[in-house]
DNA sequence: TTTTGAGTTGTTCGA
DNA sequence: GTCGAACAACTCAAA
């Protein structure tokens, strides 16, 4: 039986080049089954949300044509994904299953036991890495123990051996002599029908491994140069924009590292050289945040820090939840990026510790929420970093940021959009409003504000909390975890 | 074991 | 408007 196929289950890793999965089996020289499992169940309440659904859509079809370029194609299977990789090992008389790694905890439970089942009947298994830089189990404290903090664990490292070069993409695929049936991408229903939300993701982003690449040409052409510094600026195309294409696995940060490097190698001079590594660092924060699931598998759900377990949150508020998730909470930058949010799938890095700051610390309402509204909406709802995110700026998380540093989303406002083109763009209501109002037009003279055509309370929402005072409210709770220590 | 240095991303107050 | 200091102590990681 020479002609037993190898299985290369896709998962967050829809590429062909740096792809380790797919290139053992091409080089193989078997027959190659390519698989992707739409698989609803495993990770729990973490299901795909339905921005990431819209992104799998086009990621899916991208990564199809791809392959029949090459000279096979995508098989489409739902169902859990253990029970349908085994059934079509059977199906189609496989030999091999190779698949590139996931750290979800239901991900990894679910491909342990699988590739315990697949060896036990004697198939080849293996797994391999296409989604970090370094392996988790490889980056630990002298102890043995996992960081955590971000800076030491970055430096670790950065110690060990550099991440190998990443391969080009098979320039062929046979697939088996008899292709088994694929289901149909439209029958999955990825994408919203009544009603069609997905204008803004289709005019902002291109899924697939092409667009990956070409993303990341053009952010090495262009703004990594700034980076530094302009990536604080939701007014401007300071980053990368590569997160869903990181999440997908369309492009691997292997790529992106190297890439990087040999930019830098070539003219980078020392402005550029420090942005190129505060790029490179927001890589690592990726590979911590990953790193932190790995061993804190509760990590999206509890608080790292224990202390926080009885947190007195707010009594519970529909009517606040419902306006910071509208972006109608009358704080300009915060509605900004919560309507950029819904509007395209993504929020600029800056206004989401923003707007993440302002529900847990003026609305008093648990980080969880606030990462569920995220896993949703967000076309680059990453587990790991969704949930070590939240936890950061709700200060339960790893490196957590000192309690006191509750954000005033007014100066964040004016210091990083100054003359308020984000929240104009976003908030087109507010957008006759002078500078000096635009992020506070509770403090614009009657005047101004008619000139605006602003009417508080009618056509943008007053203020839903007074910033001074719950702040103060926040300061307040917190001192309650500090006396539970 | 003990000690030491350091920790992504902020705000407010007073000079 | 701008600047520096205070905010409060704690945990982590390494020497």
């Amino acid at each position: 039986m020479t002609d037993a196929p190898t299985i290369v289950w896709f998962r967050q890793d829809l590429r062909l080049a740096d792809n380790p999965a797919l290139a053992r089996a091409a080089k193989s020289g078997a027959p190659v089954l390519a698989l992707y499992v739409l698989d609803d169940e495993t990770e729990g309440p973490w299901r795909l949300g339905g921005a990431s659904r819209w992104w799998l859509h086009h990621a899916l079809t991208a990564l199809d044509k791809d392959l029949r370029r090459l000279g096979t194609s995508l098989t489409l299977r739902q169902g859990p994904a253990d029970r349908v990789v085994m059934d079509l090992v059977d199906e189609v008389g496989a030999a091999s299953v190779t698949w590139n790694r996931c750290y979800e905890p239901g991900a990894r439970e679910r491909d342990a036991r699988l590739k315990a089942a697949l060896k036990a009947r004697g198939i080849d298994v293996t797994s391999h890495n296409a989604a970090l830089l370094f392996e988790p189990w490889t980056v630990s404290t002298q102890d043995d123990k996992p960081y955590r903090v971000f800076t030491p664990f970055w430096r670790a490292c950065l110690n060990l051996p550099e991440p190998a070069a990443p391969e080009r993409a098979p320039a062929r695929l046979t697939g088996p002599a008899d292709q088994p049936a694929s289901e149909a991408i439209e029958d999955w229903a990825l994408l919203p029908t009544a009603p069609d939300w997905a204008g803004g993701l289709r005019e902002t982003w291109q899924p697939g491994e092409a667009a990956a690449a070409a993303r990341l040409d053009a952010f090495l052409d262009g703004a990594i140069d700034g980076y530094g510094t302009l990536r604080n600026r939701p007014d401007i195309d300071g980053t990368s924009r590569l997160s869903p294409h990181l999440h997908f696995g369309e492009i691997g940060p292997r790529q992106i590292w190297h890439a990087v490097k040999a930019r830098l190698a070539n003219n980078g001079p020392n402005s550029t050289e420090s942005s190129a590594w505060s790029f490179l660092r927001e890589l690592g924060w990726r590979e911590f945040s990953t790193n932190l699931l790995y061993h804190f598998p509760r990590l999206p759900t509890e608080p790292l820090d224990q202390r926080f377990a009885d947190f007195p949150w707010g009594a519970r508020d529909d009517k606040a939840l419902s306006a910071w998730q509208g972006g109608l909470t009358g704080y300009p930058i915060v509605d900004a990026g919560m309507r950029q949010l819904y509007a395209i799938g993504w929020m600029h890095n800056r206004v989401r510790m923003i707007v993440a700051s302002f529900l847990i610390k003026d609305l008093m309402i648990p980080w969880q929420q606030g990462e569920a509204w995220f896993w949703d909406t967000l076309v680059d709802a990453d587990l790991a970093n969704n949930a070590a995110s939240w936890q950061w700026v709700a200060g339960c998380g790893a490196d957590a940021a000192p309690y006191f540093r509750v954000f005033n989303p007014v100066l964040q406002g004016e210091k990083f959009d100054a003359d308020g083109t984000y929240v104009r763009r976003w908030v087109p209501e507010l957008s006759s409003l002078p500078n000096r109002y635009i992020h506070k037009p509770w403090e614009a003279p009657a005047d101004a504000l008619k000139a605006a055509g602003v009417t508080l309370g009618e056509t943008y929402p007053l203020p839903l909390v007074n910033h001074a005072d719950a702040r103060k409210a926040a300061l307040n709770a917190y001192e309650t975890v500090k006396a539970s220590a």
